[in-house]
DNA sequence: TCTGTCCATATATTTTATATACCCATGGAG
DNA sequence: CTCCATGGGTATATAAAATATATGGACAGA
């Protein structure tokens, strides 16, 4: 093993301990055995080894017993990344990830708006993944929203791509029964059947690859200072944002950013943004939906 | 080292092994060199070891040259739940997480909805995080969307919880200056300042604490059948949900399942919920605002 | 038939980690 | 002030894990 290469299991106990240092303000020996199960002078070990690798990064606190993040701290093994905690923060809040798997000691207490319901089902979830990677078709029982339809009802779908609508994940594929691309939900996808040939391929599929350019603007109805605020949260450059969207995905875009309908008559201090052309914009998806 | 128990290293690389049975289908040897850096004859005994702990799991494919996923999978080292496949693929459509740091060998196409612009400055997380750790105030320069306060202006703060509407972060405080626990949007903290003394705790925070009960029914727009699937995607019972939310949460929630109106005058077909009270609810979160 | 691509395994060796022991500094309890 | 619990460091011998290197097998496609 040469100079600057390390094992990725020490790589990973390295980086631990600098995710403490640097989130959580400092780190014990004990965290680093319990958290990997290794013995005492291993540790000790790695937190020496620590110390060479990023000098300025750890300082013992005799007082407070434990290692503490040095003044001048630069990450060496994460990226300082906000994402790295929060995400973490996050699924710890929404119970994706037990308590003891997470890398947070003491996480501040945290809630999360409407978290998801657990409702997909995984054997329904690993049919589906392995239709797309071989690109075959398969049966769902599909229970759909059409007034036609109130039962579940099979039907062979030809799937290409997952989609997320910020809340929950669908699967775009090929409808062999009514002949188009769709959205199928997953949480609604009941019972997975037989496998066949494939329907059309993804790459037909006009609405998935059909970008739409969807400008946004602070609400007229804010005051100027108000529209600067509204600009730098949603990174406007002159006062405006193109976002570059899917026009498969238009509809769930629209309704995260409140613009299903025209947003001009609502209240702008909750609906901050207004689409630029909401004649434009309500036509795109409409056509979407057909 | 005993029979049963296997140093961290080595069962993260059995736990990648099944994740990828599972998952993915089939795995191969040279998939754990890549993702774990050791040598051939390791990853082999990896396999071999996999086998081993989890019989059924693994069957090696002479045409296909790869280990592919038995008939009779039954995880031994990971959960078989939906999320920690969906969670790793939302976080690559996100790039939150690198191609290489993922598990996911051939990731579906996958589009999400209005990914967020990460726009939290890591150093004012950090000095939020240990104000709250140490329970202590800290100064903030913050950018408020209020018309008197045009420019940014420096308030004193003491952050006690975080939450999350789905899309941004905020931090839960007492507000020094207008004394008043309030939401602070993190992307709109442009500055840290000096730390002090701990403003008033948590435990006042009474709009925290309150819990408000949210009653949610199908809309009464949509036909009996549709109601009833409508039904099973919020797991009603009787015909109706109660989401208990904190009432400082209230608005986020009320956002964000389109009920900051009354949802009954909405299209039935967007909006396929609305609130048991929609007057209670109404005053629920104006009474949050203030 | 040849070749490239998978995989398994044997041997000697190196690296990593453990068990066990003993030592130091600090701060609070008695 | 002494005692001791807590948190940390380290030395030695040993065990375990992983490597380098090599050999061999099965299969698909040219």
């Amino acid at each position: 093993m040469t100079e600057g290469t390390l094992k990725w299991g020490v790589e990973r106990r390295l980086e631990f301990i600098e995710f403490r240092l640097y989130w959580e303000g400092g780190v014990n020996r004990s965290d680093i055995i319990e958290r990997f199960g290794v013995s005492v002078p291993q540790a000790s070990k790695d937190l020496t080894l620590y110390q060479e690798r990023a000098p300025m990064n750890a300082r013992y606190d005799k007082s407070a017993r434990r290692y503490v993040a040095g003044e001048g701290f630069s990450p060496v093994f994460l990226r300082p990344d906000p994402d790295t905690y929060l995400i973490q923060l996050r699924q710890l809040a929404e119970g994706l990830v037990a308590d003891g798997e997470s890398w947070l000691m003491a996480p501040p207490v945290t809630d999360v708006a409407l978290t998801p319901r657990r409702a997909v089902d995984g054997a329904v979830l690993r049919e589906i993944l392995a239709a797309l990677r071989e690109g075959r078709s398969v049966e769902v029982l599909y229970q759909s929203m059409n007034a036609a339809r109130p039962d579940p009802v099979w039907r062979r779908i030809s799937p290409h791509a997952f989609g997320h609508d910020g809340f929950r994940w669908h699967v775009r594929a090929w409808c062999h029964d009514s002949e188009r691309f769709k959205d199928f939900l997953l949480p609604r996808i009941l019972k997975m059947g037989a496998q066949s040939v494939l329907g059309r391929p993804g790459e037909e599929d006009e609405m998935w690859h059909a970008m739409f350019d969807l400008a946004i603007i602070p609400h007229p109805g804010l005051s100027v200072a108000q529209q600067a605020v509204v600009a730098r949260d949603f990174s406007m450059m002159g006062g405006r944002v193109v976002l570059l969207v899917r026009k498969a995905m238009l509809f769930y875009v629209l309704r995260r950013l409140g613009l299903l309908e025209d947003a001009r008559f609502k209240d702008p201090h909750i609906q901050h943004i207004v689409a630029e052309d909401p004649i434009k914009t309500a036509e795109a998806w409409q056509l979407g939906q057909r």
